[in-house]
DNA sequence: GTTTATATTTGATGTAGATCAACAAAAGAT
DNA sequence: ATCTTTTGTTGATCTACATCAAATATAAAC
């Protein structure tokens, strides 16, 4: 474990568990933890493969134009070379299109990974910027093909990994889609960040909110306006409470109801 | 190559080209093609591994509720035994919610793969149901898996050939969230369907439409109303022309500017 | 052929959410 | 501390799309 003592002097500190996510929450384990017992030369966990890297937030150097805010781990389009989890901290995931436009196609707690969908692939599709002081586990693609090649049960592992996580995404965007209001939207998205945030706090009911309305609305694809009025409308309602960067759900059976409509 | 006589007996069949997708046009490729000089042994392209079946359409023998048209190839919870590429025809891809609520997730042309993303896991993800007399490839998993842990090329193959296609799913429907107005959506998922069936008909100005507005609104998240004021609008502009089952795409750089927006 | 069912189009109306605009509250900068 | 910038909230209006409803067209059944 490397030393994240810059985060726990942290004004916010009392809300956000001082540790790491442990590997046993990690999805990346199906890769980390060595392979039947006679391979146990291929263990990922050590420093060949993987290393841990801290990245702190602090707002981008540059606060000319309307940048992003938060510093990026990897950027779309650029040479793919290492494939990520989160071990602590918040990333959102962005890509831009044609015509400049940021669109954030999603977030990532600690556990999660990150660029997985692209392994194997030449360029990174999307960029990740920390919301927070993170940390990171980095798994480098090109000694992770080499090990493949010797153990073609990590391979499979790789292939089911990535098929389920390929699916967990889809399902994620796609019950977005639904055209749903949009406060079944956001019902739907506190909820599940929530119950993904609880794999790291160990409290499906709340969570340290690192993201701003402008990415969540984004992300949505609604307007600012109209997720700050559900927000006040939800905490008018009793839904849910706000306070500072702490959202706390209050009541996840009338949240679920809303959610899926 | 089997049969399909029955498919170009049909009346629409002038405007249908009477032949197969080739495989050099198939997204199986990767997969299909024997690997290195040295492996001739594995040949996917063996009816050991692969098989060529015909899907009649149809409509479903029980008229009773709303059900589905077509015939399901295979259906969403099964377990998964093989996967698919279109030869010919169009299939439908819906998943079912908790409430039984369909949404249909994509469509497939010729050349396209099916269950892919779900390849090494237990069940399909989603159902396939043919809106046209059609015929598949069907590559059998069990016998795949067997073969790629002999050739760490095939599975490395497979790797990317399963990262590019989530990569091109995600660009597909996470541009429809873009929350753009119907009109931009439908413009671009009629360039993007013609663009499609073009690696089939050679022709990227038009389509033979096997697709229900039912179904296209569905996978829009508009209502069929919505949606067919917009095609008659479009018709109305020169930006398209719809006779019977024929849709041909008048003005492509019209279409383009409208699509992105 | 006729009849029945299904798919598609068109019209009238209501509403959710976008847009424009102003204000309030944090967060950095000096 | 003040000043400036960014971020978030609230109000007023406008429009695209949903919804309800009815008419027409197409396809299946007899």
């Amino acid at each position: 474990m490397t030393q994240a003592n810059k985060t726990v002097n942290k004004a916010t500190a009392e809300q956000k568990p001082s540790r790491y996510v442990d590997c046993e929450h990690c999805s990346m384990q199906a890769v980390c933890l060595p392979i039947g017992s006679e391979n146990h030369a291929i263990d990922l966990t050590s420093n060949y493969l993987t290393k841990r890297i801290e990245v702190s937030a602090g707002r981008n150097s540059s606060p000319l134009l309307n940048q992003v805010t938060g510093v990026k781990l990897f950027e779309q389009a650029k040479p793919l070379t290492a494939i990520f989890a989160v071990c602590s901290g918040t990333f959102k995931l962005s890509q831009q299109n044609e015509a400049g436009i940021e669109k954030i196609v999603g977030f990532r707690f600690p556990g999660e990974l990150m660029a997985e969908d692209a392994l194997f692939l030449e360029t990174y599709n999307y960029s990740a910027i920390a919301l927070d002081d993170s940390s990171v586990c980095q798994v480098f693609v090109a000694p992770l093909s080499a090990c493949s090649k010797l153990a073609p049960e990590l391979q499979q592992n790789l292939i089911k990994l990535l098929t389920k996580q390929s699916y967990v995404q889809q399902r994620n965007t796609q019950a977005l889609i639904g055209k749903k209001s949009a406060e079944c939207l956001l019902a739907a998205f506190l909820l599940n960040i929530c119950q993904r945030y609880a794999k790291y706090s160990g409290n499906e009911t709340q969570i340290e909110l690192t993201i701003s309305r402008h990415d969540i609305a984004n992300f949505l694809g609604i307007r600012r306006e109209t997720l700050s009025r559900i927000l006040s409308k939800f905490q008018q309602e009793q839904l849910i409470s706000i306070k500072g960067k702490l959202l706390v759900l209050l009541s996840l059976n009338r949240l679920k109801q809303l959610a899926d409509n």
